[in-house]
DNA sequence: ACAAAAGTGTTTTCTATACACCCATGG
DNA sequence: CCATGGGTGTATAGAAAACACTTTTGT
């Protein structure tokens, strides 16, 4: 018991979105196992280090994205899963617009990038596994809880919101019965500027009413769409 | 990196049910520290071993109770957690029916017991916190999952069914929507057997369609009551 | 015959879905 | 004036909720 070996990693799959793309933020191993192939940000936990600030740490260290908000996902601990030897690994899962961070690579990655869920790269470790499972969860997640306000920008038009989701579901959804739903949730909040995207009619802006979206997220509210 | 001390367990919160009553299984602590307290049965996981396997053993080693179907609830990782140092661990959970088990206490507890999760002693460790978003768990369960197959007898009468949904929910439910609803789900066959309980109309007896009931947890039925 | 638990249908209300046209702007 | 995306209401169908009396047994 004493002599126990295993060693204790953390990985922050951090998914962000713009123009209609669902993308994961990745690094390229400098080093070996795996030099040089693609894998989620994360490391090794620090003695008297919590896992929250391991994770967020290591995510910038790696990238030079900082996240605050990161929920646990799933500890993958297959005695296979890293070739060095025994290494238990606890998955965090994020959302970001990536349009407000500048990534950047650093200690362990030769690369960073942005990669689009629909064409992923091969990917170190069970990595592969890792990221199924948190698409997953982000699918569906957005069946009973809001999404959007960390994906979105702070103002967006309604056509926005309605893009994630189609995106995020895979489907087209009714925009009059869509909007009726979120409308009717109370979380927005309609603003008195009007944006345009080149042609047709401008569009109001929203914001989310920061209080009322994660009174809701708590409630966890069964929100289908 | 190398000589990271951080130590890896697993615990496993087991719950049980019976005669309208949610129990839990403990284990009180034969040495030091919380020697003498009350804990949920765990313990550190052998270098080569996978996660599940380690806590299926554990479980089976401190308190004489074999399941194979734990799921992985959450990892503790507070610095804190543990007074012997920096210990990790990763909580599982499983359902069970008290009576097909024969508990016993051996190596690291001085005795085994169910608990009604309404009035439990204190507890060592964090295994306060990791009950409450265990039980916070199962009670979500119910809402997206059937529950029930591995919670009551193979043959059953409709009222423990009820009875056990009225019991996690922790309010009355309208028995004839209930009825309607399950019988719609079609995950009972009805059986030609009758039981009594003493007085009253005798009550059909039922069992769950095993095929149908794992066939409908995959696809993750919303299931409101 | 009465107490105790089991069994059973119908009506009402609410929520989800389907569906098509007008509006405001830029070019 | 036309192309483009934004904005809106109503009718229908289906699901959930409310609701109370009859049946079968033991005593």
């Amino acid at each position: 018991m004493s002599k126990q070996s295993i060693k204790l990693s953390v990985d922050a799959v951090v998914f962000g979105y713009e123009e209609g793309e669902i993308s994961v933020l990745l690094i390229k191993r400098k080093y070996d196992p795996f030099k040089g192939k693609w894998a989620i940000p994360g490391g090794f936990v620090k003695d008297y280090e919590s896992l929250e600030n391991a994770v967020e740490r290591e995510l910038h260290e790696e990238t030079g994205v900082k996240i605050s908000y990161l929920e646990q996902l799933y500890t993958f601990g297959k005695p296979s899963r890293d070739p060095r030897g025994r290494v238990v690994s606890v998955a965090y899962f994020g959302l970001v617009r990536p349009n407000t961070f500048k990534i950047s690579a650093s200690t362990d990655a030769e690369e960073v990038a942005w990669f689009n869920i629909k064409d992923l790269p091969q990917l170190a470790f069970d990595h592969k596994a890792i990221l199924k499972i948190a698409i997953e969860r982000l699918q569906g997640k957005i069946t009973y809880e809001p999404i959007g306000f960390e994906l979105l920008d702070k103002k967006f038009p309604f056509s926005d919101l309605e893009k994630l989701y189609t995106t995020l579901l895979g489907r087209d959804i009714d925009r009059r019965n869509f909007r009726k739903k979120i409308i009717g949730l109370n979380v927005l909040d309609e603003l008195d500027e009007k944006v345009s995207k080149g042609s047709g009619r401008p569009a109001i802006l929203f914001q989310f009413n920061q209080k009322r979206y994660f009174q809701l997220k708590k409630e966890g509210i069964i929100f289908e769409i």
